[in-house]
DNA sequence: TGTTAGCACTCATGCCCATCGAGTGCTAAG
DNA sequence: CTTAGCACTCGATGGGCATGAGTGCTAACA
């Protein structure tokens, strides 16, 4: 027995009516369905079909047939297309990025959260991971602290806070930050690693004030938890399958552990889009969650944003939100100053 | 008729019994309590007596007495005292600086997930406002953008991006800054706009720009929604009252509209600790929840943190672990480097 | 051989109703 | 003023029963 093209289509309607309606799907249902013309029965021998080839999920005997995450699988593997959304949604999302934001952490927390707001589901997002040093500076905070700023050309800045050698005086910082500027501008992290001990030849006094600068810039340049932003999860609990509190409060939980999400996330801003689903996730709390992501480039650099629901979520239209967001996300490049 | 002593000791054994059980307290219950050597029936005169001064309510005839919002402030008023930690708890907290951190920013995250994990309600946390100007400096990003980092003598810094005009090197950019900081340093943003006309009177050619930098200034030493963190949510799930679902949404909803804590925390970051019951927060969502607060001082700046649960809350316990969060915030000025 | 009508069976759901028990208010006696 | 006693209230629990959605199986039909 094989998965032929009328099972094939009795499962997309199954699916179709499963993601609508959260309630098990009966055979009489699918058989009163526009555009099919076969009787419960036969339909109902399908269903026991699927069922066998593990498509279909029977909660208790005599209710109707539930989806498997198989079946997700199959369905958007097979047959999914992204839904072109309404003219009005696809306004509200190029208005987003129209106010006026002054840093990237702005326009990445907006757009995490307008995700979540068109989607009903838990919008998730990490910047992109930073690209090849532009400028390094230090900037004075104490007599024996600075603080490192790093940009990189991909419009993304991280600063940390370092020890510096006493009796540096602000203009020494600023000879230094142009000297580590010059190595490092146009490298990636990777490449000015190898470069420590080049540098530090020439370093004389200040050898262990470098190395901790480069230790420091590498740390910053890894993709990072801050780099994760969570929109509004609370949008979860409005779904049916979260009534059960238990399940929304593992859901809830493994959405603020961020380096969890981080390394999700991280991995799939290589991929133009992706859907993992429930059990595929291998993740505590997430057994009857997806995720859909889509990458999205920004100052030439690539990241990721998603969201995550219930394994029944409506896969056409998220997709359909995600890739309207990402071309709002690439216009920004083209304006400078960031609206 | 009003609140005699007795009253008053019936009073606290029932909200002492409340906060454990979240069940409606009997007579029978009290008048068993160690400590009380009335019979059910006296109690019961008692409790309808409170009930009438409204201090307790009945959620049904013939059902228990639960404590009203007023008896929780009477409560907190009069006979709150802080429960000191047990020790394995105090050095949990003073532990949890110890890991090194690179940017104020982790120490706050850690310090509100901490308060979440032993309070196990909602911790929320606002760090301190900015003080006075240390330092400006213009970082160059493109040819006609920069990052303005600002450091304060707090030991907070921000960074915005603006705009700048073009054919201004980074020698240009490192002057304007020099500048730029020895007007604003020492200076609070209130003391620094009135100078705004002195400033431009000097600045011949490019008053437009340094305009548009104090005014970025201005706006950089706002509290902000961004300096707002929230611990781990989720715990609350766990309490009886959010069994249901939508007070759970609405709350976890309120905890995400960052701008609206930042309005509560900041307001309190002058005060050393502030209970707010239910009512008294006339937010949406929040009738049945408590905010305690306490502030703490680092690097000179007071800011506050908090936690948020239902109105049954162990308040001594939590003002406990408040109190030893601040303190082990407080020492963390004392060592250099943030761990 | 595939399709379908028919039928017995299962099981969740909702409803009614009786029971139970925690808790109350009131009264009268100490 | 306190308390024992008692009738009463009302939510919670659980059994019994009808309902209905849904199934699997069988037998007849094209």
């Amino acid at each position: 027995m094989s998965l032929d093209d009328r099972k094939f289509r009795i499962l997309q309607a199954i699916i179709d009516d499963y993601i609508l309606t959260a309630m098990p799907v009966g055979s009489r249902t699918i058989s009163k369905k526009g555009g099919m013309t076969l009787s419960s029965a036969t339909i109902r021998n399908e269903m026991s079909d699927l069922e066998e080839l593990g498509y279909l999920d029977q909660p208790h005997t005599s209710s109707g047939r539930v989806p498997s995450w198989k079946a997700y699988r199959l369905y958007v593997d097979r047959l999914l297309q992204v839904a072109s959304l309404p003219p009005e949604e696809s306004a509200r999302v190029k208005e987003i990025f129209k106010t006026r934001m002054d840093q990237m952490e702005d326009v990445f927390a907006a757009a995490a959260r307008a995700i979540s707001e068109l989607t009903d589901y838990a919008g998730v997002l990490i910047a992109p991971r930073a690209g090849r040093v532009q400028r390094v500076q230090l900037v004075p905070i104490t007599a024996n602290t600075a603080l490192m700023v790093t940009v990189t050309d991909n419009g993304i800045h991280k600063d940390s806070v370092v020890p510096i050698p006493g009796g540096l005086s602000p203009d020494h910082l600023y000879m230094i930050s142009n000297v580590l500027t010059e190595r490092a501008q146009g490298h990636t992290i990777a490449e000015i690693l190898p470069m420590a001990n080049e540098l530090l030849r020439d370093m004389g006094l200040h050898r262990a004030f470098f190395l901790s600068l480069l230790d420091r810039l590498a740390r910053q340049m890894e993709p990072d938890s801050a780099a994760v932003v969570v929109g509004s999860a609370s949008k979860l609990l409005a779904q049916p399958e979260f009534s059960d509190i238990e399940r929304a409060r593992g859901l809830l939980s493994a959405l603020e552990t961020k380096d969890q999400l981080a390394r999700l996330l991280s991995a799939r801003s290589q991929i133009e889009f992706s859907i993992t689903i429930g059990p595929e996730l291998m993740l505590d709390g997430m057994q009857n969650s997806s995720l859909v992501t889509m990458s999205y480039s920004l100052g030439g650099g690539a990241g990721a944003m998603g969201v995550i629901g219930p394994s029944r979520m409506q896969y056409g239209r998220v997709l359909g939100i995600l890739s309207a967001m990402r071309q709002a996300l690439n216009e920004i490049d083209e304006k400078p100053g960031k609206g």
